[in-house]
DNA sequence: TATTGTTATACTCTATAACTATA
DNA sequence: TATAGTTATAGAGTATAACAATA
């Protein structure tokens, strides 16, 4: 895009990044909000114990590079609603390990082939190979502190 | 992505998409906010006024694809601080012409380099045609009811 | 009756500081 | 002193209903 006078918005990338974000989110979001009461850092924090079993919060606020009181509120929430147990760690009593409860775990994989499904019905129109660097670019993008200070 | 164990989180487009988006957008938005005390919602609209002329709040809706809500505050936002016009439609006295006064359009002109700048520095590490593709893709992605009800 | 734009309200999401309890 | 996690608070972003003025 050049700086003078044909300055196309349509196609600033954070601008269209966000569009394309937004529009992919909607229909998940509406599925574990409806079927499970769901908030964005509450189906991460699921898909995290899901996926790599029992974690600590600072491994979840780690490996989901999300920030500790997201992650404190959000495993409250799933906590009250017994998705998931805490249990103190006996060798490091400030912290506690986190993990599913068989409800938790049936949430978490029926949101799993839910994500798996939507994620197909995206990409199926791209090829393959398309969305292979598609989602290449993307993990370059999401990376922190690249050439950005405009 | 399957849907039984292997589901990869970090690979799931909903949630990359927005990862990536975040990240793009944050050097811009602190000049747009620092320089300017601008909200997401506020250099939308100067956009829109600065690279389309006179609009309607109506237009801006249409073109940027923002609630009427949205638009209203982000116009009242930007007229208070006499970044915008607003003149009523002589022939259509519901609606108003908007324009940016020349201060509006000297704060444009000035984020539209910074986001010209911007953008090229998240791109410059791709080749052209990775660039063209990935933004024909993001269109498309932004596009709504694609397939999505997962 | 329909449309343009405004106001009210609530919910979601993010960011930061200050705090506790343990180490 | 530092770390794991919590609580309080504010700001940013989004969504919807109800409304006034005009067509």
């Amino acid at each position: 895009m050049s700086e003078k006078d044909d300055f196309d918005l349509r196609i600033f990338l954070p601008y269209l990044l966000n569009q394309a974000a937004e529009e992919a989110s909607l229909s998940f979001q509406q599925v574990y909000k409806s079927r499970y009461g769901m908030l964005r850092t509450e189906w991460r924090v699921l898909f995290h114990l899901g996926i790599y079993g029992e974690l600590t919060a600072k491994e979840i606020g780690t490996r989901a590079k999300m920030h500790k009181t997201k992650i404190s509120r959000a495993v409250q929430k799933l906590a009250e609603r017994r998705f998931l147990m805490r249990v103190r760690d006996a060798t490091d009593r400030r912290s506690e390990k986190l993990s599913l409860t068989p409800q938790g775990r049936a949430a978490y994989e029926d949101l799993r082939t839910v994500a798996a499904r939507h994620d197909a019905a995206l990409t199926g129109r791209f090829s393959a190979a398309d969305v292979e660097r598609l989602r290449e670019m993307l993990v370059a993008l999401a990376e922190p502190s690249q050439a950005s200070k405009g």
